[in-house]
RNA sequence: GGGCGUUUAGCUCAGUUGGCUAGAGCGCUUCCCUUACAAGGAAGAAGUCGCAGGUUCGAGUCCUGCAACGCCCACCA
């Protein structure tokens, strides 16, 4: 045996992992038999290195997947990256701005998609390294990045198949627009912030003075929180209920600034003004609704209601512009507001109002605003084609099965394949609650918009082109085709030549030829081949056709992962043996942006849920309660944990830390690593390292007795009690450990692994079997060797590398134990998890050592309160008879071991004296003679005394009350029986010593 | 505005269908470098379980209300 006093988690590590990927345990084999167990991992953003909470998420992964494989079971961890699109693409503009003051456009698109391609390699390889560092079991043979081959073809064809079946537009709409990164965001990526602001009541004049009521109105106000907006306004609205609007719909109001001539209209969706109201907004409306449908989502429902005309005052980078649909920009006062940023803008067109005496009132108004989760900017609602999916658009290629019950969600859309799961427990969240978090989504959910103006990600793979109209064919069907004959015509044109010979031998695509979005006169055709053919992409660029210069939104990988990484398209063996997957494991956050839509993808594509279980775990904040960050320093680096604890002191204090609530908080210090740099960690983590080091050390004790001899032979609970008593409490520990861990309740599975271990093992075990061998006992070799053996087993999955390590060493050792006369495996990560042995459990031995344990530990605490020198023996009379005195004889040894006690008598009817102190456990009770300190053995005897008192009566009150014997349980009834009496039995004992205390 | 979570010892947290004389680790106090481990051992102190009501024989646990903190969702009049 070759073991360090201390354990050293670098000496071992990498060595360890070596011999893992040498022995090839994580590959899984899909011709292997057995039960499958598949983990595809949420592929880390290549944005940066993992952080703690990535940690966490991949050590209970690496738990469960080793659990599985030592349970039997072929086990697949599939292993990736992600190209995270916009936020990837983001921090290398940063860097490159801030190192060679270049921005994106003063590259060309592949030469900056190279520079991107740089920075994913670099970090890439940093996750993958920190991965195994932190001893990680994936396929490494497997892994997979979103944008790489196997990926990319998925992704065209999915794209293909979504857009052959319809569920792929073009669309205008207002979309979530960051005008910093110049580019639409999904709704989900949109981060509502509170913001102090403010109400502006701005005057708009009728073009002619109106009588109401009897009064002359020359104007009518409108609140806002976004002045600069008023350039764009095509209308006024008013409640058709407001007893104005009868007077005012229909006349017409003169746009300050612009002069634009813009109706009064009605419309239901203004709010009537209250100033008594509880709704906020009834206190703050004047009634009238200042209509911007090119900038207000609200104005926009609106504008389609009423036909208004669409009038964007902003350039893509949030300025103010008369190039994007402002025609009438012709004023003086507008001219001068051309190219101020849009809050420069406010201030100017607010300052305006005053000036002119238009500004009526200001009030301070907090409101959400929704930012951009990449920028940080406030989210401008901006006018833009882009690329939507359909997501509660019936897909054509599915049954038709009407709405799913309770919402308005057709079952075969791709909204209904993604709830539908949920709700009939194909899929199911643990903790449950999530699953609501799921529901609510879906049954909300708006069309999907996926085009990111981007240059890092999937590229769209459609090609487009504008054909002229040609002037004598009819818009007629054609027999055969989903096209009419002036498309056909226009199509044909464009190719020069037929259009169907120029596809031919092509391969599948699919064509839609639409009219044109602005231009008269134009049609636009789209085109989507089913995969990448640089050929016909050729072809069709000589022709004037173009691919959208737009890619994908990340998500729409993401949301293929699960069968993208396992070679779909094509029907491979790891996707027959694999797919359905097991499970999912992942943080809330991300709990619509992908998990929903793997769902959603794997129904809809593979026509199975991707996952049965999703398990959402805490998010890791610091101390105080707030989100690790780079900005507020306050994140912890996985590396420099593994660095100065351990790879699995970092895991066990994560797992020992999850708990089924949504945070968890681990309070962050300051700590000088060995190499003198300055790091974050947690004190938590030393739990881990302590425990990783108590593990060793009662290895090498262990390991110490067994060597020189062999230990082979069955073993079996045979006549000494504590190894019986260790034998149980091993099966017990076995049983509670596989329960907990199947139920994704680490922390429980982790502390009782713990108290297992620590506890029981070490605290009683091993110190049990250092009396029983100085009473010259033969070391109980067996037993140890077993019990080392499940306790190496049973930790494995949550402590890897330090198992591991002991595991060769106890080879060495022992290669052969018990149970049965087996030889042990050579490598620990693919041994057999033990099985509980159910009958090994005996509940009366563990009552009469915890009995034991109890006396031991009273002895010492009378020692300790007389202050007996350690070194010190005791005399102690042990008043027990029968059973209790049976037992006492058979573990006399080790009481006198374990409680220095020199002379132990048994008399069942002794008594005290006044030098004695007096130990209580349950039923037994001792005498520590000559003790001198007769103060303290009183005061304390006297507080005992109040304690049982207080139970006794407690207890009596209880058993005195006929609704308690006749509601509770009999076994609860007997259970505060037995109480009482034990309570009384101690009574009449602490009584009696303070007499003779005289 | 809607929803969710949290509130238990100085700190971080357990406490699964109500039966608790409320636990663990860290920290604190005392003693011990006992030949596995001082990253250790033995022992101890420390809690009206956020507040107010209710249900029940019995509430940390269930119900109602309130408060504080945090998170998610929601189209910025």
């Amino acid at each position: 045996m070759d073991m360090d006093k201390v354990y050293d988690p670098k000496a071992v590590e990498s060595d360890v992992y070596r011999r893992w990927l040498e022995a090839g345990v994580f590959h899984a084999d899909p011709a292997a038999r057995g039960k499958t167990y598949c983990i595809v991992i949420p592929p880390p953003n290549v944005t940066d290195k993992l952080h703690v909470g990535h940690a966490l998420n991949n050590t209970l992964q690496d738990i469960l997947i080793r659990q599985k494989r030592m349970d039997g079971h072929s086990t697949l961890w599939m292993p990736g990256t992600d190209h995270a699109g916009i936020a990837t693409q983001t921090v290398v503009e940063k860097r490159i701005l801030a190192e060679e003051g270049r921005r994106r456009t003063d590259f060309d698109r592949q030469e900056f998609v190279a520079r991107v391609q740089q920075w994913k390699d670099e970090y890439e390889r940093q996750i993958l390294d920190q991965l195994r560092s932190m001893g990680c079991s994936c396929d490494w043979d497997r892994t997979r990045f979103t944008m790489d081959e196997v990926c990319a073809k998925a992704v065209r064809t999915a794209f293909y198949r979504l857009f052959a079946d319809g569920l792929i537009y073009r669309g205008k709409r207002l979309v979530n627009w960051d005008p910093a990164t110049q580019t639409v965001l999904a709704d989900d990526e949109v981060e509502h912030e509170t913001v102090q602001g403010h109400f502006w009541y701005m005057r708009y004049p009728l073009v002619e003075p109106v009588e109401l009521a009897g009064e002359t109105i020359e104007h009518v106000t409108v609140a806002t929180t976004r002045p600069e907006t008023m350039l764009g306004d095509t209308a006024v609205a008013i409640n058709p209920n407001d007893p104005r609007a009868a007077v005012l719909v229909g006349r017409m109001v003169r746009l300050p600034i612009v002069g634009r001539k813009i109706p009064i209209i009605a419309d239901d969706l203004v709010v009537l003004p209250d100033p008594e109201s509880a709704d906020e907004k009834a206190r703050f409306s004047t009634g009238f609704l200042k209509v911007t449908p090119a900038h207000d989502p609200n104005d926009w429902e609106i504008g389609l209601r009423h036909g208004l005309p669409v009038v964007n005052v902003f350039a893509p980078d949030g300025t103010i512009s008369d190039r994007h649909g402002w025609e009438d920009a012709d004023a003086p006062e507008a001219q001068a507001l051309l190219g101020m940023d849009r809050f420069e803008a406010r201030e100017a067109i607010v300052e305006w109002f005053r000036k002119e005496d238009l500004l009526e009132d200001v009030r301070e108004y907090t409101h959400e605003v929704g930012h951009s989760y990449r920028s940080h900017v406030p989210i401008e609602p901006y006018l833009s084609d882009q690329w939507f999916i359909a997501v509660k658009q019936q897909i054509p290629s599915l049954p038709e099965a009407g709405l799913i019950a309770g919402t308005d969600v057709p079952a075969n859309s791709l909204a209904g394949l993604a709830l539908a799961p949920v709700l009939d427990g194909r899929v199911r969240f643990t903790p449950e609650r999530y699953a609501a978090t799921y529901r609510a989504w879906l049954e909300n959910l708006r069309d999907w918009p996926i085009s990111r103006q981007l240059w890092w990600g999937h590229r769209i793979p459609i090609w487009s082109c504008d054909l002229e109209l040609p002037p004598d064919v009819a818009p007629e069907p054609v027999a055969g085709h989903d096209l009419d004959a002036r498309s056909l015509a226009a199509l044909t044109r464009s190719v020069g030549g037929d259009w169907h010979a120029f596809f031919e031998g092509q391969g599948a695509y699919h064509l839609r030829v639409e009219p044109h979005p602005e231009q008269e006169g134009f049609l636009r055709a789209y085109i989507c081949p089913e995969s990448g053919n640089t050929e016909l992409e050729a072809r069709l660029t000589e022709h004037g056709w173009q691919q959208d210069p737009d890619v994908l939104d990340t998500w729409f990988s993401s949301a293929l992962w699960p069968i993208s990484t396992m070679g779909w398209p094509e029907e491979t063996e790891l996707l027959k043996r694999f797919y359905p997957t097991s499970l999912l494991c992942t943080a809330r956050e991300i709990i619509t942006l992908w998990v929903s839509r793997m769902v959603m993808f794997g129904q809809y594509f593979r026509g199975e849920v991707p996952f049965a279980d999703v398990y959402i775990h805490a998010m890791i904040q610091d101390g105080q309660g707030r989100k690790m960050s780079k900005s507020l320093g306050n994140g912890i680096d996985p590396l420099d944990i593994i660095d100065s604890h351990g790879a699995d002191a970092m895991r066990f204090t994560l797992a020992q830390m999850t708990t089924e609530t949504q945070d968890v908080r681990m309070p962050v210090e300051s700590m000088t690593l060995p190499d003198g740099r300055q790091a974050n960690t947690s004190p938590k983590f030393d739990i881990g390292r302590n425990f990783c080091n108590k593990l060793w050390n009662a290895s090498r004790f262990a390991l110490m007795n067994l060597s020189g001899a062999p230990a082979w032979g069955q073993v079996h609970p045979g006549e000494e009690i504590t190894d019986r008593w260790i034998l149980s409490r091993l099966a017990t520990t076995v049983r509670d450990v596989t329960g907990s861990l199947s139920a994704y309740r680490f922390n429980e599975a982790v502390n009782a692994l713990y108290r297992t271990m620590w506890n029981d093992f070490c605290d009683w075990y091993l110190e049990i079997a250092k009396v029983r061998m100085a009473a010259g006992e033969e070391a109980p070799k067996a037993v140890l060797a077993h019990a080392l053996d499940s306790l190496l087993r049973l930790l494995h999955p949550v402590v890897p590398f330090v198992t591991e390590a002991i595991w060769a060493q106890l080879n060495s050792v022992a290669p052969v134990r018990g149970p049965g006369d087996m030889q042990a495996e050579p490598v620990l990560a693919s041994a057999a998890w033990p099985r509980a042995q159910s009958e090994w459990i005996d509940p009366d031995v563990e009552g009469q050592i915890g009995a034991i344990q109890e006396l031991i530990s009273g002895l010492r605490e009378a020692r300790s309160r007389h202050n007996v020198p350690a070194a010190d023996t005791v005399r102690v009379t042990v008043i027990a008879a029968g059973d209790d005195a049976a037992l006492i004889e058979r573990t006399a040894g080790i009481i006198q071991g374990l409680a220095g006690v020199s002379e132990l008598k048994i008399d069942p009817s002794a008594g005290p004296s006044g030098t004695d102190a007096t130990v209580v456990a349950g039923n037994i009770q001792a005498l520590l003679h000559d003790v001198i300190d007769t103060e303290a053995e009183r005061a304390r005897l006297t507080k005992r005394m109040e304690t049982l008192q207080r139970g006794i009566r407690g207890a009596e009150g209880k058993l005195g009350n006929a609704g308690f014997l006749g509601n509770a349980p009999a076994e609860v009834v007997e259970r505060e029986k037995q109480r009482l009496a034990e309570m009384r039995a101690e009574q009449a004992a602490v009584e009696e010593s303070l007499k003779s205390l005289g």
